[in-house]
DNA sequence: CCAATTTTGATTTTGATTTTCAATTTCAAT
DNA sequence: ATTGAAATTGAAAATCAAAATCAAAATTGG
């Protein structure tokens, strides 16, 4: 887990090699819309490279958690979502259980709460999850 | 999603039958330990009904849901977990990576900036998840 | 270029959960 | 207690995202 960088600094630190195949992948998901699940990136990336395989999909999301510059969400739907760090603040979500719309947030007291339960516990926290599953405003109105 | 109350009311509302196999798993589940897999509820039930089917687990865990007599967790281990929820006031949870125990916490503050979150985006919450990964006091030792 | 090492993509496998289906059970009405 | 329609069961097969396999291809330092 690296702070901010690029994935090919990221292979060579760790003598990995730099592939054309993690190159496109790294560029596609960095600049692409949140939440992407592998099978997606798959087929966003197939429009310019119909050859790529979805096995270098999964490793190289893999690659990009580790390397710090993808987050892995996992919304209750049995799929596993990425979502580029890049400069982004942490954040929280909002998610629509009609319409799977995702709506981020950000809540200073809430993660400050959340460290106050972990020393209490004497808990060193990792990483934390916290969503909010319910109607978004279009939805809420049947 | 009804309020307390046994399997046996919630089938019975909902035209449903009432089995022997239903009335096994649920107190068995009821009575057991928190946090368990529907394999697990399996091999504890297996002990006193070896003819018990998984797949029966499986059906009667959802109705179990479903009545308002079980929650449904996911620790991020690819295992479906569920607990009682008999009586007992929400909690969230923490989450050793180490050991993989399961410390349970409840923090009233939280739950209400969550509620004003949730305000301020027009958003009808349902549920929400609330879980910290890191280590546990016997497992922040090395 | 060389050769050791890593990576790729096609394919197969995994493993939790769901579905299927014929045989059995439940239960309300006789 | 008997009946019969409808629901449920357990075993087996299906599902499906993700991981593993592996021979061929690509990368990289010398
Ligand atoms: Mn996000
Ligand atoms: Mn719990
Ligand atoms: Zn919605
Ligand atoms: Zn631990």
């Amino acid at each position: 887990m690296g702070k901010a960088g690029t994935l090919r600094d990221y292979l060579r630190h760790r003598g990995l090699k730099v592939t054309h195949q993690r190159e496109e992948i790294a560029q596609t998901f960095l600049d692409s819309t949140r939440h992407l699940s592998a099978e997606e990136l798959y087929r966003l990336i197939q429009k310019g490279h119909p050859e790529m395989g979805l096995s270098t999909i999964y490793r190289t999301l893999k690659l990009l958690v580790e390397a710090g510059l993808a987050s892995q969400r996992e919304f209750g739907d049995g799929i596993t979502r990425y979502e580029p760090v890049a400069g982004g603040r942490h954040h929280d979500h909002l998610i629509c259980v009609n319409c799977g719309a995702i709506i981020e947030f950000q809540n200073q007291k809430i993660e400050e709460l959340q460290k106050e339960v972990a020393e209490n516990n004497n808990f060193t926290v990792l990483q934390h999850k916290l969503e909010l599953y319910g109607y978004c405003e279009k939805c809420r109105r049947h």
